[in-house]
DNA sequence: GTCTATCATGAAACCGGTTTCACGGCGGGG
DNA sequence: CCCCGCCGTGAAACCGGTTTCATGATAGAC
């Protein structure tokens, strides 16, 4: 009753401009509105405004001005249901509050503002079946396609879920390359920061891992244990302990080594917020870096080059890659292909790691 | 064609286990599929799986029985169009890459992620026009609700686009208290921050400010003036120097007020990426920190407890604001009434400021 | 034993768009 | 001059749900 009241309205009133002011109070000027108002039927309407046919230019105008005289905004679910596509590319992320990850979403927010593509967010929490449930939830909002962010699904357990949605992968790689995936090579990553503290003179270089049943940290203990046996050294486990990636588990794992008389100078942690914590401890410890003790990180976050001293750190482009991604995404969603791509992580080299003299 | 087909597989295929494992090949899996497999209407179906009504409980059974075997997964987009409500919000970001509005985006992505809304998000670039833009496109969407994180549009100027929608403003005050806030009182932090330097002995506190444009810089302003001038001191314009909340505005506003032989043994950072850099540019001159100049910056993020010396800083629990965000949106959504709250930022003090022996 | 209130249920309308389909008009070819 | 094909257009079907409405059945009241 009172919706066609004001439906009403929509024709009429509006047009006249007797009840500019209430506007918002209204209900939603819809392509009907605009039908009745120009004289077509809806369905030159949704012609029009998506250009998919060809319209006698004087109703062209006529909707045009009523388009923009009821200042008609088109209700996207609608849009979505009728055609199928939903203009929304759901991420899945794992809110571990590691700046990283953290970063990668952000890099996504941004990629994705220009286009016509919104981000809807889920979040994982890094437990398999809090993953299914948020990308069940995604496809339930019939994103059009969906960025993964790490997490411990394998590509076969995504694919059931998203079908035959486009899928990109990012900061982690495909077990199956059947999806494209943006990662970098944590591996080679470490590697190289072990390499450079070896070439530094270190002989004896402590390892503060990240979670053992997380790849990434799979992949840069393998790169550390690479360049320490390539070196000619032997590899001893009492150089290695176990942290979680928070700065937290860096102090820990310092005063641990120290506790445990464990002789080293030098220091190569899973993550920069890591490296932070031992550095902390380190200084408490009364020994200096990098006179006594070089200290490497990785992922070169933003504060990094601003520790004192300066700490030196395997460069990952966290917000980069979240840009990309969006932008392949929407390449994906073109029907366009693109390929999987794998950074090279750069060493970048800064005080605490200055050679000794 | 194919559709029917499709359907009629939905029906029978599946239900003879025949085409398990082709599923994701067809077609979505409807309510329509549900009645027609357990016999019933799609109302009723409806009604079994809202629960808006009661059902005889052998049809329940059945249908609960029939979606579970076809593995039924509700249009999110189509059940929004249908009852008005969309279960998500929108969210209005500011992507200038503060780790502190980060953080809030970060903890709202958490707090929601139990609840049944999803966050969409559009940036505004802290740009009038685009944030217009952005929060158009989620109106579109037809989001249930709106949370406005810092921005720089007028209440009014929301009110205009989000029409009778609820919204929250989170790290801001609201001119016209016609939405409720989440908001930090800048003013007092920082007027807390100046007096702990002023009572630890310190008489020259240079300040490096943030954007001249930014509400939250004004307010810091204004509690510093406010505790120098309390203390019976003069305001010396050459002790405040102009930064961006940058990191390299930190640097540079240290090098400024070297060069020009300005005299200070303290230094209030707008934000905490100001004050490493202040930190790092005052290493370097060969000052040290907190034995030659004192250091407090504000936000207290997650790194500062690290830098060396540790960092004293205001604290903004902005992780929080995001999750207290997410449930208060919920309340709002609930029609329960939500009422503004104003932070009180808390001092912590660490070594970058300790007391001069 | 009626009459009425209650209840479960299916048909149909609806949300606001897109897309198919059929029809009338018009231009060009034979 | 007629026929065919193309083009612009409105009506109607459709997307996949929710919600109203009418109906038949059942139960309770008198």
């Amino acid at each position: 009753m009172i919706d066609r009241f004001i439906r009403q309205c929509n024709g009429l009133w509006i047009e006249s401009g007797f009840c500019r002011g209430i506007l918002h109070l209204m209900k939603k000027v819809t392509i009907q509105d605009i039908a009745r108002v120009s004289g077509v039927s809806k369905s030159t309407v949704s012609r029009v405004l998506n250009g998919t046919a060809q319209v006698n230019p004087e109703k062209k105008k006529a909707v045009l001005d009523a388009t923009k005289r009821l200042g008609f905004q088109p209700n996207v679910l609608a849009q979505s249901l009728a055609s199928g596509r939903s203009s929304s590319v759901g991420v899945l992320t794992q809110m571990i509050g590691s700046p990283f990850y953290d970063a990668i979403s952000q890099g996504l927010i941004a990629g994705l503002s220009g286009t016509n593509y919104s981000p809807i967010f889920a979040d994982g929490r890094w437990e398999k079946a809090e993953q299914k449930d948020a990308l069940n939830a995604l496809v339930g909002r019939r994103v059009d396609g969906v960025v993964v962010i790490g997490g411990t699904l394998s590509s076969a357990q995504v694919s059931k879920i998203t079908g035959e949605l486009p899928v990109l992968l990012v900061a982690r790689k495909c077990d199956l390359n059947q999806y494209p995936a943006i990662s970098v090579n944590n591996e080679f990553g470490a590697y190289q920061a072990t390499k450079h503290l070896l070439e530094s003179g270190h002989q004896r270089i402590a390892l503060i891992s990240g979670l053992s049943d997380h790849g990434d940290a799979k992949d840069r203990f393998k790169g550390f244990q690479r360049a320490v046996l390539e070196a000619g050294l032997s590899f001893e486990e009492r150089l290695v302990v176990d942290g979680d990636f928070s700065a937290e588990s860096g102090v820990k794992g310092i005063e641990t080594l120290l506790a445990q008389g464990v002789e080293f100078t030098a220091v190569f942690a899973a993550n920069d917020l890591t490296a932070y914590g031992a550095r902390l401890a380190l200084s408490r410890a009364g020994l200096r870096v990098p006179e006594d003790v070089a200290v490497v990180g990785f992922d070169d976050q933003m504060e990094s080059q601003y520790m004192t001293p300066p700490l030196s750190s395997v460069r990952q482009p966290a917000r980069e890659m979240g840009e990309r991604a969006a932008e392949a995404m929407v390449q994906l969603l073109g029907e366009a292909n693109f390929e999987s791509i794998e950074l090279v992580p750069e060493l970048v080299i800064r005080q605490s790691s200055e050679v000794r003299r």
